[in-house]
DNA sequence: ATTCTCACA
DNA sequence: TGTGAGGA
């Protein structure tokens, strides 16, 4: 896993991800204001992203037209914390493990669903069983 | 020509 | 989220 560093390799500017992403400048800076995002910037100030940002945007930008919030995305996409799922669980007491657990499960079964785009008719499960992501 | 931050007749 | 101001 080498090329990792080519992901994330600080490229283009917000102009360029605008037309890759058909973003508008506004949203993109508001998401990463809401940390959804940490572009790199130039000694200018100017911000500059990378692949992976870009593809960041991209999958955000299919949860929003899913219907989903800042803070449903930020449930459903966590690169803040890869292994603090697994950390979690780890630091949590047999009771409470279980929960969590089950939470996890859940939560990857939503991120697969909102992202794979199934079952047509039960939206309703994204905003109620969802919700209880949001709330809490 | 571009992007940045801030603020709202 | 849009949009315009004012600066870099």
């Amino acid at each position: 896993m080498g090329d990792e560093i080519r992901r994330n390799m600080a490229l283009f500017p917000i102009g360029i991800v605008m037309k890759l992403t058909d973003l508008t400048a506004r949203q993109i800076r508001y998401y990463e204001q809401h940390e959804l995002i940490m572009p790199a910037r130039t000694s200018g100030n100017q911000r500059l992203f990378s692949f992976n940002d870009v593809e960041r945007l991209l999958e955000i930008k299919a949860l929003i037209e899913k219907g989903v919030n800042i803070a449903g995305i930020k449930q459903v996409l966590n690169p803040v914390s890869k292994e603090s799922e697994e950390a979690t669980v780890l630091s949590a007491d047999s009771e409470s493990k279980r929960k969590e657990l089950s939470d996890i499960q859940l939560h990857r079964m939503l991120k697969q669903q909102l992202m794979t785009g199934k079952r047509p008719g039960q939206v309703s499960l994204i905003q109620g069983e969802l919700s209880r992501f949001f709330t809490k």
